[in-house]
DNA sequence: TTGCTATACATAGGAAAACTATGTATATTC
DNA sequence: GAATATACATAGTTTTCCTATGTATAGCAA
């Protein structure tokens, strides 16, 4: 996987995973590996200083629980993270549509 | 466009046009926004220091020709561009896939 | 008991990829 | 004569993710 890629994508990834509910830092990271079959592994230090920025835009918020002795930072998404997120994935689908559109361009029909 | 979405995108953009013909830097950035319908906008300032790095890697070679008296400078794959740009093309198709999947995950199912 | 792995969070500093802003120069159009 | 389009170039900045490191608890294996 070429990680530049998805340069741009981890904040829409996060947005909608928290659109069905909290999620934990930790459990993100998992959760993407696995619905990505390993394949896009989610890093500590790109995934915190994230959150962190999210919290401070408000797009976020952040409860602490207690598991089997572990701290759990769950982060919610706040109404005008639900707004956000409408417009990433908005965002994102037309990217992934444009993409679709280059790639499939048959360059040749079009120069002169 | 949210542009920080194709970070990392330009240079597939950028072989997988020049695996039809040669093309110059203002008509690569013309071809963009016409097969996008003006919605991606690559900017001098990204592109020409990409083709620079594009060349110095040996992904692409220039000739400069005259038309109309301005220079353009023409850049083609090499033989090593080829294989660079089916690399970076099933990086990409393997990046929508991913995204694609992503974004249909019902979160909620797969929680507990 | 010692070490390795997993869980859970945090951050400093660096790398990569795009950006803005600016510069040069020619041609066309108003 | 001024604005727009064509055509290339680059210095410096921002954004985004990375590596590396640190703290701490829990479980399992040697």
């Amino acid at each position: 996987m070429k990680s530049s890629l998805y340069k741009g994508s981890l904040e829409t990834i996060i947005v909608h995973l928290l659109s069905d509910g909290k999620m934990y830092g930790y459990q993100i990271t998992q959760k993407i590996k696995a619905i990505t079959d390993g394949e896009i592994i989610v890093k500590e230090g790109s995934l915190y200083p994230l959150l962190h920025k999210m919290e401070a835009k408000g797009t976020i918020t952040a409860t602490t629980e207690r598991h089997e002795n572990r701290l759990r930072k769950y982060y919610h998404l706040t109404p005008s993270g639900s707004k956000i997120k409408n417009e990433l994935i908005a965002e994102m689908k037309s990217y992934l549509g444009l993409m679709d559109i280059i790639l499939d361009t048959q360059v040749k029909l079009n120069q002169r």
